[in-house]
DNA sequence: CGATCTGTTGACGGCAGTCAAGTCAAGTGG
DNA sequence: CCACTTGACTTGACTGCCGTCAACAGATCG
């Protein structure tokens, strides 16, 4: 774990205040939480938490993306998770966190004692609802996901992943939807780092990613920034 | 939906009174489940919830084993997770069942009305604290297999799939564990089950657990019938 | 300027998918 | 009891998708 300044943070008027975990909090709530609240920056690459070590705090994302990844035991990894704004980060009521956390952009977080946020949801009880019905649709898109790793076909799945991007990856107002006029998106992630998350080597993303620009699916604009001229082609190419 | 015959439950000698979910259950809680619970058996294959429908009854596996499974449109299929007794059936909050959820094993279920299930868990906090720690386990085990789905070999799967079943997939007093003296246990999935579980083709995990076979590390007695001479071994084939 | 990181492209090969045929056991019905 | 069907599983031949290996291009940076 790398040291960091630690910045005092007001919730009052946080980015992420109507998002999230925060959104279920009362205002009392949210003051207790803030007390032993700070935030903290990461450089992309930069590791946040480590896998089977015990974390001694846990947080949400403020802003930049957040992958979650596991390792076999000869080095082949995984990506299982990406984390956006207002996720939150970190597996409460076990001792040892699962996968490693890493900061895949620029992100700040707003972390919080890993103690004290366990007594927290176990005496709010909104708040466990919050982390209860989050915990669901995780599973939920954890199942959409693994119907993709197992099954999916590459090209579908590197389609899936930019419908992803395009449709959930992006702040509320950048987000694409159907019928949008084909605005461009900054894709956050490396070419690697797609591969990682789709179980597929990153030379068979640029392939696909060029042969969904050939197709006329997406335009690329540079290595990161794509555009959709057609949200609903693009869901058909995910399968 | 299939008509069943509902008989009433009495939960004190229940085989599940002491695991899952009713563990955490007071004698009253017991009792006010109990009044709206009622055992169900099923079929193998039998369907018990249809994706996208709006479930009306939740439940308990007493004994066999339950496939979740979700469908690409094209028809290619994935199970997403496999429930055993005392497991939990069912997608609580959500309109929309996300998974079909069939019968792989002639199954009894131990079912209550969705409505009432939901009632209980926002009033009774060690149950809603159970479904959360629950769901957070959930979510561990499906990062797991998406590290299978995405980066293990076929044979990697195969031999995942078979210490999962044989540590896990039986009752306590069945299942394997390191030094045991090679006992053997029933696999209660199909071949393609299997597969569609391990993201591959039936003739594929055909060929695998021949090789596994010749390779010493499992022992087959009939097709159904596997022993493990080495539990170590068969960790080290899972990768 | 070289070093490093990220991304691109091509050649080649192997793992696992596809297609097809065949075995075996359990049922079913005359 | 036998002929037939059905479902689960096995095996072989072939193919192709995607992984592997290698070279290279472009950007960034000290």
């Amino acid at each position: 774990m790398v040291a960091a300044q630690g910045i005092p943070s007001r919730c009052s008027d946080c980015v992420i205040r109507r998002a999230g975990l925060c959104r279920v909090l009362s205002p009392e709530e949210v003051g207790l939480l803030s007390t032993c609240a700070y935030h903290r920056s990461f450089a992309p690459g930069q590791l946040i938490l480590r896998s089977d070590d015990e974390p001694v705090f846990w947080g949400a994302v403020i802003s930049g993306v957040v992958k979650l990844t596991k390792l076999l035991s000869d080095g082949r990894q995984q990506i299982v998770e990406l984390l956006f704004p207002a996720d939150f980060v970190g597996r409460p009521f076990s001792r040892q966190s699962p996968y490693f956390a890493e900061a895949a952009t620029h992100t700040r977080l707003c972390c919080f004692k890993a103690s004290e946020f366990e007594a927290l949801v176990k005496r709010h009880h909104a708040l466990k609802q919050y982390m209860l019905e989050s915990a669901l649709s995780k599973i939920d898109a954890a199942h959409d996901w693994m119907v993709l790793l197992g099954r999916k076909t590459a090209a579908e799945k590197v389609a899936s992943l930019l419908y992803l991007l395009a449709t959930r990856g992006a702040p509320d107002q950048e987000r694409l939807r159907a019928g949008d006029p084909a605005p461009s998106f900054r894709l956050h992630l490396k070419r690697e780092e797609m591969a990682s998350f789709l179980g597929l080597t990153y030379e068979t993303v640029v392939r696909q990613i060029k042969s969904l620009s050939k197709a006329g699916i997406i335009c690329l604009d540079g290595k990161r920034e794509f555009c959709v001229p057609d949200l609903h082609a693009l869901q058909r190419a995910a399968g």
